[in-house]
Order: C-alpha cells, then structure tokens, then sequence
DNA sequence: ATAGAGGATTGATCTATATCAATTCTATTT
DNA sequence: AAATAGAATTGATATAGATCAATCCTCTAT
C-alpha cells in the first residue's frame, strides 16, 4: 500500500520507523477507475495526492471546449492542483485517470501537521517543489524557445516512459500542438532515418 | 540594507530578532552595474541571490546567439539558476543588470545551514517555491493554450508594473514571439479601443 | 467474430507568426 | 549639439502549424 511512497521518499529524505508509521496515519487511500474524476474544474482540490499505481491526467479546458494537458502522474508522482489545495480557492483544472489508478491522499490540514511533525517531510517537500521547478522551467524554455518537433524529439529522448505510455493526442495537448502536425512530425523523423 | 529581505520574509513567516541577526551573517552585499553579468553560461550558479534594489534578467542564449528571456527579478525577488546552484552543475543560463542593482549573495552551504538553524526559513523558501510552481505552471498554460496576442495582454493586465518597466524586445522574447510581432500586437490592441 | 467508437493518418487549404529589409524614433556618448 | 547605436515601427513575403474533412486503424464491448 505505502510501498511507492517510502520508496520515493527515502531517495530525499531518511525517516525512522516511527516516523513513518505516524505519516501513514495522515493518508487515506482511493482507488480511481478509468476515467474517473480525482478533481473537477469548480471544486476546491482538497486533496494531494500520491500515485501507488496508475495513471493520472491534469489539465484545462478552454473557452473552446479543448483540453490542454498540463502534466500526467504515474507510479512515485504526486498530483494536485496546488494552487487550489493551498489556498482553498475554486479550481479551474480538472484531474481524472488514464489508467485504473491507486492513490494515497492527504488533506491540507494533514499535510501541514505533517511537516510540523516530521521535519524530514517539511525537506523532502521542499526538494520536491525545487525539482519541479527546474522541470517546469526547462518545459518553459523549450516551449518559447523551440520548434514543435525539436519538441516532441527531446521529450521523447528524456522521457521515452510517457512517450510510450500516453495516448498521442494526449502529448500532442501536452505539447501544446494538435494530434494532426504530431502525426506529421513522426512521420517526418522515422522518415529522417 | 536588508529592509526588503525582511520586510518580504515577514509577509511569509515570523522571525525573531536574534533569528534576523544570524540570517544576516549569511549573506554578502554586492552591487551590479547596468549589463554587468551576476552569472554567465558556463559557469557554475555559486549563488543565490536577492534584490534589493535594481532589475535583473534571466536567459538562455541557444545555437543560433538569440536570447531567450526565462524572467526578469526586481525589488523583492530572488534570483539564480536554481538547478545549477543546488547540484553545482554547470549552468547554461545568463543573468545581468537590466539596471543597477543591489544584492544580497548567499552560497549553497550558507543556505542549507541557514534553513537548518532558522526553521522558518525552511518554511519560507517551501512557501516561496510553491508560489514558483503555480506562476510557472500559469505561464506554461498560456503558453500552450493562448495566443501571442492573449498573452500579451494577460501579462499587461496581470503584471502592468512588468510591461512599464521592460523594454519591448525582452518582452517579446519573454513571451516568446518577435519584436515585431509584439510591436504589431501593441497596435492591434490601442486601434481596438 | 462483429460492430462501434475513439485514435491516428493523410490531404488540401488557411492563418498566425516569423523573417528580412527599410525607416523612424530615442537615448547615450563624445 | 552632433554622432552613433540601439529600439521600435512598418511593409512585403515566407513558413510552421492549425483547421477541416475523409479514411484508415485498433481496441473494446457485445
């Protein structure tokens, strides 16, 4: 059940035993069938969430009716809208499963307490938001600063996991291009070999 | 010389005077003058920096020598290549005085011996590098869901203070278009009204 | 095994934005 | 104040990627 989630943090961070039985006690955990809603634009995400197994979506929807996928979650991710779990607002992401999924959730008041608890927490946490940032800085760069393919080639060299693993209208929303030049671009590599 | 530091850490968190004596200790003042650079591609982000007074951008220079703008730190912001600075990889980003400034540097070790000593200071960065996350997150929608144009006016709207203070073409390859595309989108905007 | 639905591919066109080049405007240096 | 360099604007043209539409695949449910 807690297998993914210890196994995750003890990369950052180490914990006693006794630490890790009281973190357990902040999770509840939620299985989430295939197309299943974890949050819905309107809702407040009162939930962080870690991914034992499965597959997660976060994205938008536009005026349009078009979906932007912001990020996905497998296995050793966690998901939320962190802006909404934060601060209690309204949000307007949705979160549902590309794959029958297992998860670990914890409330806000839960996550705080937590880190008051177990400082090691209040640092993996901050490790974690650091790493995200970077990432999220160098998926920024590439979208002001490259092509379409130059895109989907190094996302596919430095995640080849996603690239196999989601449906490809899926990326080409998550690279901001629609499914139609993806298709195109593929085609265009194989054909550069 | 420290007024915007604390008077930003205490919008965050609660220090207490012998706490704000230690933190000084940490840091080292310097001064930029107008394109001095603070760190160059190449070498590795040694510090972190805040400001306190003064403009500075952050950039990628890719094959083809064009500059591309990550963002722009003023009054009250931090700046570095956080990557860089925690792994002490070398960095492949620039940053430079837009205008004269004032900084307070911290090193790596300075700053994790900081966060261990004030624990507040831990919270206050896992704070600030939340907000990071979701303005980053912010940016990449827009920039994958909206138009040069929406974009344009969601920063003008959302960051006026940005768009007074910036000269055009680091606004424009902040948002990833041309200069003149940006020139053409201005006018677009002002003949509507 | 078959039907249906969603996903992927391909082709024909359209459009937002880039590119290149010239001109004007503005600020800084001498 | 004149000279110069860097910004910003404008025009003409090119191009990456979008859009629309048709066809083909490939699962999944029955």
């Amino acid at each position: 059940m807690f297998d993914v989630l210890f196994s995750h943090i003890s990369e950052k961070v180490v914990l006693t035993s006794t630490e890790e039985l009281l973190i357990k006690t902040y999770f509840s955990p939620k299985k989430l069938r295939k197309k299943q809603y974890l949050l819905q634009d309107g809702e407040v995400c009162k939930y962080l969430a870690f991914v034992e197994k499965g597959l997660l979506r976060y994205y938008t929807v536009d005026d349009k009716g078009y979906e932007h996928m912001i990020h996905f979650a497998w296995e050793g991710w966690w998901i939320a809208d962190t802006y909404s779990f934060l601060s209690g607002d309204v949000s307007t992401y949705n979160i549902d499963a590309i794959e029958d999924a297992e998860l670990l959730m914890i409330t806000l008041q839960g996550f705080e307490e937590m880190m008051e608890k177990v400082p090691s927490m209040e640092r993996y946490f901050r490790i974690l938001f650091q790493n995200n940032i970077i990432s999220k800085e160098r998926r920024l760069i590439s979208s002001i600063a490259h092509s379409a393919e130059e895109r989907y080639v190094a996302l596919a060299t430095s995640n080849p996991k996603l690239v196999q693993r989601i449906p490809q209208n899926l990326i080409a929303s998550y690279l901001g291009i629609t499914p139609e030049t993806l298709s195109r671009i593929r085609k265009n590599i194989t054909h550069k070999r």
